[in-house]
RNA sequence: GGAGCGGUAGUUCAGCUGGUUAGAAUACCGGCCUGUCACGCCGGGGGUCGCGGGUUCGAAUCCCGUCCGCUCCGCCA
């Protein structure tokens, strides 16, 4: 039906006969002339129609946009001086000889050329069209270039694609369970696993030494431009193997892929420990891409009534920071009032700052409303460690630790963004020594990355001061995006309980896990591996600014498909079989 | 669970301090046009102003509720 791909017509094919299959682009009409521009996968080829052919001419008038065609004709190149150089098969054309409408269309819901921008919403309601357009389609080519690289790189190095189970069971920790009744097991539910990690854990104790897959993955939480309801995610794990080989894997498996799609040397990885990550940037996945860093300055402010930062005064558990902003003095008051609201949402209950004009003149060469409850002394000095300069702004945050990271860390990425301070290009990190467990609300301890991760401490050691153990535990990130997250495993039984016993799960909770429990007596190796996010991945690599523009059939906000409308209502006889009656009738009205 | 923004022609938007017949661009339809490439020119059709209620002589506009989309906080081991 087909000889050649739309795209791939070029100079070196004038003077062949083609059969051509795509869409209706574009269609313009000169009354004695129609040019047809037929896209498909590969790119758009202009098709000429003239009297000559009286048949096909007259079909051609009759075509609309995203009209389906078959076309035979003769590949040419352009008369002089209507070359188009902004097409890549500009340089020729083919003469239309036979023309067949495989199939009409409807005019589009919304307009499929690049010059204009539909809604999401109504994108997502008719993706199948959505993905026409050049645009999606390079993003999804893209993401399957990922896919493949990332294959081949970890196939050549010995792993192997195993499947693992999505009907899977519930799990006391973590995210919220997407749950499967079963009808064979009436009461009883399927959850979709949140990760394969127990499943690849055990191939370890397998035996199967390297494992690797391409997963989904489900969690029943709040969705985010950068977060989905299900995901997908490069999942590897090694037997015999030490965290700088994992490291060194996935560096070079991210560097590939890099250069595969894009042909850019991702460069170094620098290593950063968890607490330096806090310390310089308040967020435990920087972008080293943006300049500025949160210098902290309590032991400069001691003296200091901390009332003036709505903060507490001199917590332990507090911090204070100061943040320079090169040349933004000028910002107004309402842009300011603008960042205080900003800092407001992550719990900073103000924002105090000052501007420098003219640090020759002291004090008299600041502006800021908090200075008078400073001594000048201390003011000096805390700008002098800032590093400031005549024309900065130094924004401050003191309040508990968290509260001035979450805050602090935030208006850190956001005026880099504003200020347009964002280096162009890849900057990526490892963020190691990672805390094993922080501290709940309630005064307890969760798992910081999950508990099946290896602390570096012995199970006693471990119990006796949980807050200060550390995690084998390594993060990749670039450019503020955690991509991937993984550690050495847990393969002691003893170690194993210990975490339990830790995280307070009662004997029920454990006995969820205690087949684990049981195959790491039976000869576990040494193990560890690591997770990526091909979605954020495929993010970052396409410069999309949403993970949806990654995925094919997205969800919306609220974890729904505006196309199919699912999830949907079922049959009375469906929830029968599965042994469930709603607790009451919905009331979501249509 | 919470905060914010948005919902007006097929689409993207303007109109919103209440007051003629709700506009623009584009798309669509018809006509003209033999070298365009976001073709051009002429003409035309097209609206439940998300939905429900309220205030008012009068509501796209003000108020309340609700649904949908997006961003963020919480949440996401």
């Amino acid at each position: 039906m087909r000889s050649h791909y739309c795209g791939e017509l070029g100079s070196a094919n004038v003077g062949e006969q083609v059969e051509i299959c795509g869409w209706v682009h574009r269609r313009r009409d000169h009354g004695g002339v129609i040019f047809l521009d037929i896209r498909d996968r590969t790119g758009i080829l202009q098709v000429v129609f003239d009297p000559d052919t009286e048949e096909s001419f007259a079909l051609a008038d009759s075509v609309r946009n995203e009209f389906v065609l078959w076309a035979r004709g003769k590949v040419r190149p352009r008369p002089e001086g209507t070359v188009n150089p902004d097409m890549r098969t500009g340089e020729i054309e083919v003469l239309g000889l036979e023309l067949t409408v495989l199939n009409a269309a409807k005019t589009p819901p919304f307009q499929l050329d690049e010059y204009s921008d539909a809604g999401e919403d109504i994108r997502l309601r008719y993706r199948y069209l959505d993905l026409r357009r050049p645009e999606m389609q390079q993003r999804l080519q893209t993401r399957a270039q990922i896919t493949s690289e990332v294959r081949r790189y970890l196939e050549q190095d010995g792993y192997l694609d195993i499947e693992t189970p999505t009907l899977s069971r519930a799990t006391p920790e973590g995210a919220r369970d997407y749950l499967v009744p079963s009808r064979t097991h009436p009461g009883e539910f399927f959850a979709l696993p949140q990760s394969p990690q127990v499943y690849k854990q055990l191939l370890m104790m397998s035996g199967l030494d390297k494992y690797y897959q391409i997963a989904r993955c489900y969690r029943d939480e709040d969705l985010r431009a950068d977060r989905q309801p299900e995901f997908t995610q490069i999942d590897i794990e090694a037997s015999f193997i030490s965290q700088q080989q994992v490291m060194e894997m996935t560096e070079g498996m991210l560097k590939s892929v890099w250069r595969k799609t894009l042909d850019v040397d991702l460069g170094e990885f620098p290593v950063l420990s968890w607490d330096d990550a806090m310390r310089d940037f308040g967020i435990d996945r920087p972008d080293l891409r943006n300049p500025l860093r949160l210098v902290d300055i309590a032991d400069l402010m001691k003296a200091v009534d901390f009332k003036v930062f709505n903060g507490p005064a001199n917590d332990p558990q507090g911090r204070v920071v100061a943040l320079r902003a090169p040349n933004a003095a000028t910002l107004s008051r309402k842009v300011i009032d603008q960042y205080t609201e900003f800092v407001g949402r992550y719990g900073a209950r103000g924002l105090a700052y000052i501007k420098v004009n003219d640090l020759a003149a002291g004090a008299d060469g600041l502006q800021s409303p908090i200075l008078k409850f400073i001594p000048d002394e201390v003011t000096q000095s805390v700008l002098e460690r800032v590093g400031a300069q005549d024309g900065d702004i130094v924004f401050f945050g003191a309040d508990n630790r968290k509260v001035v990271n979450d805050a602090m860390g935030a208006l850190r990425n956001e005026l880099g963004a504003d200020l347009g301070l964002i280096e162009p290009g890849y900057r990526p990190c490892w963020v190691v020594d990672w805390p094993m467990f922080q501290r709940t609300r309630e005064g307890g301890f969760s798992a910081e990355h999950h508990p099946f991760t290896q602390p570096t401490c012995t199970p006693d050691e471990l119990k006796a001061d949980p807050e200060a153990a550390k995690a084998a535990a390594y993060d990749v990130v670039v450019n503020g995006y955690e991509l991937g997250g993984g550690s050495l495993r847990i393969h002691s039984e003893e170690m194993q309980s210990a975490v339990f016993d830790v995280l307070a799960m009662d004997s029920d909770a454990q006995s969820k896990f205690g087949f684990l429990l049981d195959a790491l007596q039976y000869g576990c190796p040494p193990h560890g591996g690591i997770a990526l996010g091909l979605d954020r991945l495929a993010m970052l690599i396409t410069e999309s600014q949403s993970i949806r523009e990654v995925i094919a059939f997205p969800k919306t906000q609220t974890a729904a498909c505006v196309m199919m409308a699912a999830p949907g209502a079922v049959e009375e006889q469906q929830l029968r079989d599965l042994h469930i009656r709603l607790r009451q009738q919905p009331t979501k009205a249509e």
